[in-house]
DNA sequence: GGTTACAGTGAACGACCGTACACTGAACAG
DNA sequence: CTGTTCAGTGTACGGTCGTTCACTGTAACC
């Protein structure tokens, strides 16, 4: 047997070589709570959480919690805006110029699937708190008809598209962002090994109804 | 002034000219329960409930709960049964064999329409639950599978689909499932007179993707 | 008509909740 | 070096939670 000491039940040293200003410090505590909430909601909904687990989960006492956010809420609308910051980073990642239909699908289902897998507690709280109800799901309502409208404005730019009414534009737009957010879902749900199958068949999707576009009349 | 007697305020006279049996009782108090559920969810997450609230909603004391449930998760699970039959009858009734795709795409489109205004409490249940995630979430996830393979089969049987692989035939379904799905959410956050724009744009979604299907090529 | 079954009552418990308040000690400003 | 600021502590409160237990009154049964 080792006489090698477990590191882990030592005092962890404090900060070895940062000396970590005060509002630096501060950063970290309210990022420890964010991240603590993030984790919690794995698999409840955030209306189930409490704010003594939320900051037990960061490391404080119950009270301290005051020093950051004046309520639950409070931290509810900082991780709609958290998570809503790495969407837009998605969103922006996808919209490299493409060439083909084929193109863009492919490479928006991949660009999906990467910030999916790379961020899946944000994903998780977006999609979850979605249809939840009260201010949160307001909020992030907002944000993805800001998206769809995105969307629809970049769509108005393709050939075929040209010609469409503003009103069809967004009703194309939103077909395409529930489209990206059942697959979401489904990479969220998706037991390890289904992913290829998943984008797969948001690929599919996505051809089928792009493909009905050239024949689009707004009737 | 009129000196009638205003009956709101009188006790109610115990069921006229009915006698009730022990076991009518017992079902009603049981429908009372999960009747105050349904209404306490109306703006919130089912893991937010408390036993006390609900049995408080439907007029009795929180131990005799335990009277008709072992457990706030087992009214859950009777919430699940009875929203997805309203469900389920929603779906035998939109089957009506149809004649021409646009016929169909307005009839389906009419009957969810119908429906959710009918049983708003349970479709808004249904549609909250679905994101939320534990055991209800996924008995809800079952229901829509089943939903949408009976749907796949049914699609079967058109003409312009009858060379079509099993597998697209899930495709088509899940994507339609998803935008009925998208559409109920719609009419649930409607305002008052939003209704015919939402089911008008949700016939222009379904129209745009079976303008796709003539063109498909699996690949 | 006497007995039983059982839906609903009411008091009590320990656990957890949000929040108030007075505090400590280290980073900071002068 | 000295005084201030303030993130984090510890105690304490009143309220709600799920669950226990002994109970009551009446419909149902023999």
């Amino acid at each position: 047997m080792s006489n090698a000491v477990d590191i882990r039940t030592l005092d962890p040293v404090p900060e070895p070589l940062t000396p970590v200003s005060r509002q630096e410090r501060k950063l970290r505590t309210r990022q420890a709570l964010l991240d603590a909430a993030l984790e919690l909601l794995a698999d409840r909904p955030f209306a189930s959480l409490s704010l003594r687990e939320v900051a037990k989960g960061a490391g404080i006492v119950p009270t301290a919690f005051y020093r950051h956010f004046a309520s639950m809420e409070e931290l509810g609308v900082a991780l709609v805006e958290e998570t809503t910051r790495t969407l837009r980073g998605m969103i922006r990642s996808a919209r490299t110029d493409p060439d083909t239909y084929q193109g863009m699908i492919s490479a928006s289902v991949a660009t999906v699937h990467e910030f999916v897998r790379a961020n899946e507690d944000h994903f998780r709280f977006l999609t979850r708190e979605r249809y939840a109800g009260g201010p949160l799901a307001r909020a992030i309502g907002v944000e993805l008809r800001l998206f769809s409208g995105d969307l629809a404005i970049d769509l108005a730019r393709f050939a075929p598209l040209r010609s469409w009414s503003t009103e069809d534009l967004h009703m194309l737009a939103d077909l395409i962002v529930s489209v990206m957010l059942t697959t979401i879902v489904e990479l969220l749900e998706a037991r390890p090994g289904e992913d290829a199958k998943i984008t797969g068949t948001a690929e599919k999707r996505l051809r089928l109804v792009l493909l009905g576009v050239p024949h689009w009349k707004s009737s």
